[in-house]
This record gives structure tokens, C-alpha cells and sequence, in this order.
DNA sequence: TTTAAAGTATCTATCAGTAGATAGTTATAT
DNA sequence: ATATAACTATCTACTGATAGATACTTTAAA
């Protein structure tokens, strides 16, 4: 792993754990063993650091999801492999949604970093619309609407309350 | 409204806004015409003054909400009830649910901090599946952890897209 | 094929600004 | 007189950012 990969990595822990803020350029240089203001030669600003932060995570979850035609090709369900992917989110990292917490804290995020998590949700409900439309649902549109939210508020919920079968009832 | 009263409400509105860390006791002391040392003398450190407006924020929050058997004395629903304190939290003010907020950064909040977030969503969940209970949900529980986490969901993905059409849609 | 230039990745040193917090002082009001 | 609510002054620690230097590698030109 590069230092610059190994910067965006401990950089997402910490996101993910507190928000934007959660993080400086100090901190995660000691991690990956530079100095912080080597950290601006991979990154001019801090901005540009969580705009790329969030735009690959975004690519790295839509590809984790992978293609609708495809999962139904294989009989499954897809919005049962979009819950699955949430709750390993928060299973296995025992973290919450890096967007998620980006997008509660939009109007204190740079320009950059908010149009890379506009664009997660976008993605997310383009998605969500057409495995909906897939599995035959009336409105995929709406329907695609409160699949998210409900993931997202029961995320948000379950670290909250640090229970994560709060994550499982919400879901099941 | 005193220096202490304007204080909370200086730093709620920052705190719905961008989270814990998105407020100074410089900011809020000038936004009130004191000094940042003239905060100490209210709030002795910054976790106390987290813990207050998070524990406030519960209370009025509860308040406005009113009793459950009042509201089905009146054949109101009290889920449309709750669903519209949110929906005017977010339509009003335009910004988050500070509770939602907080407790999706937890695990970056001093303790006394995190004891107020739980209690905002333990008495929140108390409070719906009372709801759920008195409209004769058959799972007024399971009920009640959908119908927050929808609505801090959505709420939070309503900031993230700024739109709030979103919210509309997500709980119509 | 050697040489020159450019690019990569880091360093040290430093900056102005801000953070929360403390000690000790002063004014005001009961 | 005492408690309240502010003040001034100061501290240490940390923030993102910049300047300038160094070593190494790669590319391009003579």
C-alpha cells in the first residue's frame, strides 16, 4: 500500500469514526510514519484529501454492490445484498457510513467534499431505483427513497445507542 | 433569555449544523457578547456544555411531543404527530436532528455527551412504541426502531442532497 | 551514451491562527 | 458581605499551510 493509500485509509477510520473534523494531517502522518506536511504534497488542501476520500469510497461501494441484472441473473435478491453491504459496514468495521456521517455534517463540509457526497447518495438511489424496478415494485422511485434512509437512520441509531442488534431488528 | 440560555442555543445551531466539533467557546462568546473565559464560568469545561444542550435538546424535544394518550384522546395519530416535530425540525430550522447528528459521531464524544445522546433515542423509541402500542401495532417495538431510524435517515439524507423534497417523500 | 532537466517523495523549520482551559481581578446586585 | 457574572491576561497544545532543501528516479536531448 502506498503512503498516499495508507493517508486515505487512516484518514477514513477516523472520518467514519467522528466526522470530518476528526481527523488533521498530523495524526494521520504519524500513522503511515511521515511527516504532516508531506501530507500536502499527496493533498493540497485538506479539502481535496476528503473529496477523494469520499469519491472513492463511493466507487469502492458501487463496486462492492456490483451489477442488478447480474444478482438477479443469480436469483438473488438485490436489496438484500445492499443490506448486506450495510451491515458489514457496521458489523465488520464497527464503523458508521463514511457519506452518512459527511452528509449529516454537509453545511460545515468544503464545496468539494459535499459534491462527493451528494454524489454517493445519487448513486445510491440511481441503484436502489432500478433493483427496486427489477423486482417488480410499483414505485422504485420511492421505494429506493426509504430503503436508504432506513439504513441510514438505523446505522446512525445503533452507534448511537452502541447496539449493534439494534442494526439487525431495524433490518430484519 | 439569559447569557447561559443564548449560549446553548448558539452552539446548538453550530451543532446541527457540523457536529460537535463545529463550535468554539470563542464563537459562541461573541455571538453573545461575552469573553470565551466568561463561558467556563457556565459550562466548566466543553463535555459539560455538550451534555447540557444534548440533555435540553431531549427535553424540549419530549415536551413537544406531548403525551401519547392525550393525542389519541384528540383521534390523532401519534406517529404523524412525531413524524411532524421532525419534519419541522428540519423544514424550520433546516438542519439536523442534534441528537442524530451527535450520535452518529459517538464514538468521537466525551462520555457525559454520549449518555445524552442514548438518552434522547432510549426515551424516543420509550416513546414510540407506546405510540405504535396505542394504534394496535402488533409489534408496537420493532415499529418504533423503524420509524426513527426512517426518520433520522431521511432527515440525514435530506441535508446531504440538500433537498428537502427528499424528506417529504421519504415519510409521506 | 552521457548529460541535463523534470518529477517524485520526503524532510526541517516555521507561520499565523485557533483550541480549551486556568488564575486572578473587577463590577454588580442582593 | 456574599454570590454572581463577567473581565484581563496568559498558557499549552494543536490546526492547516508554506518555504526551501534534499535525495532519488525518470525522461528527454545532445
Amino acid at each position: 500500500m502506498s503512503k498516499k493509500e495508507a493517508l486515505l485509509k487512516a484518514a477514513e477510520d477516523k472520518v467514519r469514526l467522528g466526522g470530518y473534523n476528526n481527523f488533521s494531517f498530523r495524526e494521520i502522518a504519524n500513522e503511515v510514519g511521515i511527516k504532516s506536511a508531506s501530507v500536502h504534497y499527496h493533498f493540497p488542501t485538506k479539502a481535496d484529501l476528503g473529496a477523494e476520500l469520499a469519491h472513492q469510497y463511493t466507487n469502492a461501494f458501487l463496486n462492492a454492490l456490483g451489477d442488478v441484472d447480474e444478482i438477479k441473473a443469480n436469483n438473488e435478491n438485490p436489496i438484500d445484498v445492499y443490506t448486506q453491504l450495510f451491515r458489514n459496514a457496521l458489523l465488520t468495521d464497527n464503523k458508521m457510513c463514511l457519506c452518512g456521517l459527511l452528509g449529516a455534517q454537509n453545511e460545515s463540509l468544503p464545496d468539494k467534499v459535499r459534491l462527493e457526497v451528494k454524489r454517493f447518495f445519487d448513486l445510491n438511489l440511481a441503484w436502489l431505483e432500478q433493483a427496486h424496478s427489477a423486482n417488480g415494485e410499483s414505485e422504485p422511485s420511492h421505494a429506493a427513497i426509504l430503503t436508504v434512509s432506513l439504513l441510514e437512520g438505523a446505522m446512525m441509531i445503533s452507534k448511537a445507542l452502541n447496539d449493534h442488534s439494534y442494526f439487525k431488528l431495524a433490518t430484519k
